[in-house]
DNA sequence: CGAGGTGA
DNA sequence: TCACCTCGG
């Protein structure tokens, strides 16, 4: 798995929640995270992404369209958050991330040649890109899936956190603790609909805050100390120690000065990064009922889905009209 | 990943 | 009903 986010596990303490808290809510994904997630690990047992007869990867239309249907069938209301331009010190991660694309290609077919089809998908699932062809299709099948998408400035979990924040979404879905640092009072992880064995985790920015004894700068202070996708961090210095070094001195600028170490770029502008981000206010998020036939064509007629499975994935958008009192409660 | 089938 | 498995495109 490709490096994603900061490395907040051992501090963030989730909380369990299930489905049945999220119904009516809405949920904002953040896109890149999810669809990267569908790319990585919808694929054969030997590690080949789903394709139509054209070759074109088609790993994230599966998963866009049978998660989406089961999270507005369990009553969900999701919007996807696409990233817009990255900050230029986001550009060291990209290179990284490419750098372990490329490796595990080779390694992929190698172990492909020699008959090793676990290895194979092992390396395969580290192959995933991110294509413009990717996010444009998925913007595809979203819009003719009457489901709202919206395109942000930067970072797609800023713009999500904001979202929250402003009361529009009721929390962000993501795997990345990174939307609490860009603000998000409530995050929720594993978010996926397998059978009915839920893991849903909930991340409660105040309660966080709160029970670490520590401001959301602090917060900051303590990611930027720890590493996050836009700077490398200190080596040897994991969230808990991060958390006591910024709870011990007060602030990232202290810590540098006490430990007489040195970050590669400055903290005002790492913290600015999450702080004090660019978004988007003039969104509208209204879904409509889904067209059928576009998508049956999109799917079916383009990218040779079996009509049966995507309709009977579409009938999912049904059952919520007749649960609703009045279909303006979701499609107003 | 998620759907749908299988068998206990 | 459920744990498990295979396949999708």
């Amino acid at each position: 798995m490709v490096k994603m986010g900061v490395k907040f596990r051992d501090i963030v303490s989730p909380e369990s929640i299930k489905f049945e808290q999220l119904e009516n809510k809405i949920v904002a994904l953040d896109a890149a995270n999810i669809i990267y997630q569908f790319l990585s690990s919808i694929r054969q047992v030997d590690g080949t992404p789903l394709m139509d007869q054209n070759g074109n990867i088609t790993s994230h239309f599966s998963g866009i369209l049978y998660r989406t249907s089961s999270l507005i069938e369990k009553g969900i209301k999701p919007i996807y958050i696409f990233d817009g331009t990255s900050d230029i010190l986001k550009k060291d991660t990209q290179d990284k991330r490419r750098e372990v694309k490329e490796e595990s290609q080779k390694k992929m077919e190698e172990a492909l040649e020699e008959g090793r089809i676990e290895d194979a998908r092992k390396y395969a699932v580290r192959t995933s890109r991110m294509s413009p062809k990717i996010i444009d299709g998925s913007k595809k099948l979203l819009e003719l899936m009457g489901v709202p998408y919206i395109q942000a400035d930067g970072e797609g979990e800023a713009q999500a956190s904001y979202m929250v924040e402003k009361g529009d979404a009721w929390c962000v879905g993501s795997q990345d603790y990174d939307c609490i640092l860009f603000g998000a009072p409530r995050m929720v992880r594993n978010l996926t609909v397998t059978g009915g064995k839920a893991n849903l985790e909930m991340i409660d920015l105040k309660k966080v805050l709160e029970k670490l004894e520590i401001s959301r700068e602090q917060l900051v202070d303590v990611a930027i100390l720890v590493g996050t996708d836009f700077n490398r961090g200190v080596k040897g210095i994991g969230a808990k120690t991060g958390l006591k070094l910024i709870k011990e001195h007060g602030n990232i600028l202290n810590v540098i000065k006490k430990l007489d170490i040195q970050l590669e770029v400055e903290p005002e502008i790492l913290r600015n990064i999450f702080l004090k981000h660019d978004v988007v206010s003039d969104y509208q998020l209204k879904w409509k009922s889904p067209n059928i036939e576009g998508v049956v064509a999109f799917l079916c007629g383009e990218h040779d889905f079996s009509e049966p499975r995507v309709l009977s994935a579409l009938d999912k958008f049904k059952k919520i009209d007749n649960k609703q009192k009045s279909l303006t409660d979701w499609f107003g």
